[in-house]
DNA sequence: TAAAAATCTTAAACTAGTTCATTTTTTTTC
DNA sequence: GAAAAAAAATGAACTAGTTTAAGATTTTTA
């Protein structure tokens, strides 16, 4: 996926992992999440609103991936409405951990969002480069290196 | 609403501002949303989980909010399983307005953070002091203070 | 497997944001 | 409407996080 486009799916992850980031006016990386087994990705407020996406998408392993399309996204409610209750209960959970993501980014240290990082996702912190984990932390990664070289000492 | 209690409602308010904060282990409050009219407010994820909430809520002005319980909350859905649809579709949409908080977060400066702030809710900017909207952009009031008479010199 | 490219580390100088203390202004209360 | 309480402003000293630059380590590519 690249900044600019539409997002015409949106996607499952069975395999790999993915990082979906947007580059600023000075070209820095700010990373939004990242993808592994059993997420979903995309961008959904372009895909929901046909407005072109600020996001790019990128495999940093050999990654499989499950589509889902606007059309076939819409049929699937038509034809099977309990899927607007799965749906539902998949939103309202993704809310929750957004919720507190958020409300860590404007409360917590570096430090801390580090050390949070690495308790709610052990699977991830080691599968990811340090400069991508800086993006996701929202600090450059000189600072991600000390951040980490203090905590392993303590 | 108080930390520590289970959340048994979920609210729309139809008249006022509330705040909902947590007060962390230093005594510094840090304000998760301001809810003004035809917002929902309340805790998410102790209203699903019926774990103890970290939040407090409290109104700024005086006024009037309608609440639903969790028991009429999944009567709801039973008894008229179209308002799947109507939830899902709110859900999606807050998901994307915290996706983007999030990300605010972690990639712009205060500075930048507050400008966003007034761009996007021009109606609450000014019913709030600024001690609040500080603890919503998550810097300390002075620091606030001294953005704003910066940005008003602009 | 050597060379090139990318990532990580370290350190010094800098800036955004905090802390603490004091004064001024606004709001609340009796 | 005076007194008290809360919010806002200001400034000086501080700390968390950035910038720039250079060297060391790891990964990728030919």
């Amino acid at each position: 996926m690249q900044a600019g486009d539409v997002t015409k799916y949106e996607y499952f992850v069975t395999k790999g992992c993915l990082k979906v980031y947007t580059i600023d006016e000075d070209g820095v990386p700010h990373i939004s999440m990242f993808a592994v087994e059993d997420y979903w990705t995309g961008d959904i407020a372009s895909f929901m609103t046909k407005e072109s996406t600020p996001y790019f998408i990128k495999a940093t392993e050999d990654s499989e991936l499950l589509g889902i399309s606007w059309t076939n996204y819409e049929l699937l409610f038509q034809e099977i409405p309990k899927f607007e209750r799965f749906y539902r209960i998949l939103y309202q959970r993704s809310l929750i951990s957004y919720i507190r993501r958020s409300n860590q980014g404007i409360s917590l240290t570096a430090e801390e969002r580090y050390i949070e990082f690495k308790k709610k996702y052990p699977n991830i912190v080691n599968r990811v480069t340090q400069k991508d984990l800086a993006g996701y932390i929202g600090i450059t990664p000189e600072f991600m290196s000390k951040i980490i070289s203090k905590v392993n000492r303590m």
